[in-house]
DNA sequence: TTGACTAGACCGACCAGTCGGTTTATAGTT
DNA sequence: AACTATAAACCGACTGGTCGGTCTAGTCAA
């Protein structure tokens, strides 16, 4: 706990922070106090604000996933199955997972044109989001039959979801609709795949 | 077109600034630069950068819903066509409308806790937009006897489709990210509606 | 004693916002 | 039509303060 090194420390005052104010508005001050740290150990870790922001959504994605990774829905054979009790585990864990926003769709936004080193991170990131997803749904579409539509597509459909659901979450100040818009996507999913439900 | 007022040349250079860029990242200066208008036309006309994004959402939102409110689905009677048709027309022009992103999304991300008169009119402007497209989508689900969903809660969801395509087109550099996102929501209509389609 | 790390005073560039003054548009008077 | 009066629109150099980033002086473990 108080034992983490400086640069972790940042990481997370900056993960904080910039998930919720995005990174334009965050400034170095704001998150060296936060974390507790003088301005020098900040610039001895990294070599600038935006390499800070590069670990930081590193960082986030690889402890973002691994929070959804092990879940209930491994042990369930059926892929169908899986696949839509992944997505309830999701929609179950969303408001912990992104009560106050998600970094990288917050980072994403202010910074398309304007650091292209960051936005290209996004960009894998992501990308390495969705292949996880896909690892998921796409034997799901397969056990169907269905080949309109790929894993992939639809992973990046789901992330999509999230991050737009964020939106309207965060705008309507009602966190619930955050588990409301990944409970649409449930629905489609189970239309999609055709499982009958009781009615 | 060059007999519009430095008011509202600000308001355009805002609007353009600040949806690619955000809000923090967009300065005065910029605007007043992109505006051709010098700095004190912009203190004249509004108090403050904050005054002047209130009014260039507020502007954003109008042009915004005037682009999609006529359209060839108004022609169509039964409602189920005509939501289809709708959001089909939302598709087609989903290129064109959010080719750099939402205005109202990109702001809305990093002002939620630092500026409480910026995000209520932000809530209050989707919540219009969510009306207007309820007004479409609800006679459908109707028409079809579906009670568990209503139609703004469905527009709701539209909405998040739409600001997270927008996200996901931004950071993977792929504008045809979009119109894949609201063609999914189109393909979750149809089913949600029971449509035939041709397999 | 050396080298990784901490500390915070300090720097110049840039930020939102100000201010005194000029130009332009409108209206009344003759 | 010509002149004056008034108000509003417009202008850009300027200001106080904040920004990301630097620098020198330490601390402490091996």
């Amino acid at each position: 706990m108080s034992k983490q090194t400086a640069k972790q420390k940042v990481i997370d005052a900056a993960q904080q922070l910039m998930t919720s104010r995005g990174y334009s508005a965050t400034t170095v001050d704001e998150i060296v106090k936060l974390a507790g740290v003088a301005k020098g150990s900040f610039y001895h870790a990294f070599q600038s604000k935006e390499e800070l922001a590069i670990a930081a959504l590193e960082d986030y994605e690889e402890k973002g996933w691994a929070l959804v990774s092990n879940g209930p829905y491994v042990e369930i054979d059926d892929p169908v199955e899986r696949a839509l009790a992944f997505v309830q585990f999701i929609e179950d864990k969303s408001a912990d997972l992104w009560a106050h926003g998600c970094l990288l769709g917050s980072v994403s936004i202010e910074v398309a044109h304007s650091y292209p080193e960051v936005i290209q991170r996004i960009d894998e990131l992501f990308d390495e989001f969705e292949d996880n997803l896909a690892a998921i749904l796409t034997p799901a579409l397969e056990a169907r039959g269905i080949t309109d539509i790929t894993g992939k597509a639809l992973s990046i459909h789901f992330l999509a979801v999230i991050e737009g659901s964020i939106i309207t979450a965060k705008s309507h100040l009602n966190p619930s609709y955050l588990q409301q818009g990944i409970a649409h996507f449930k629905h489609y999913l189970e239309l999609l795949l055709a499982v009958d439900k009781a009615m």
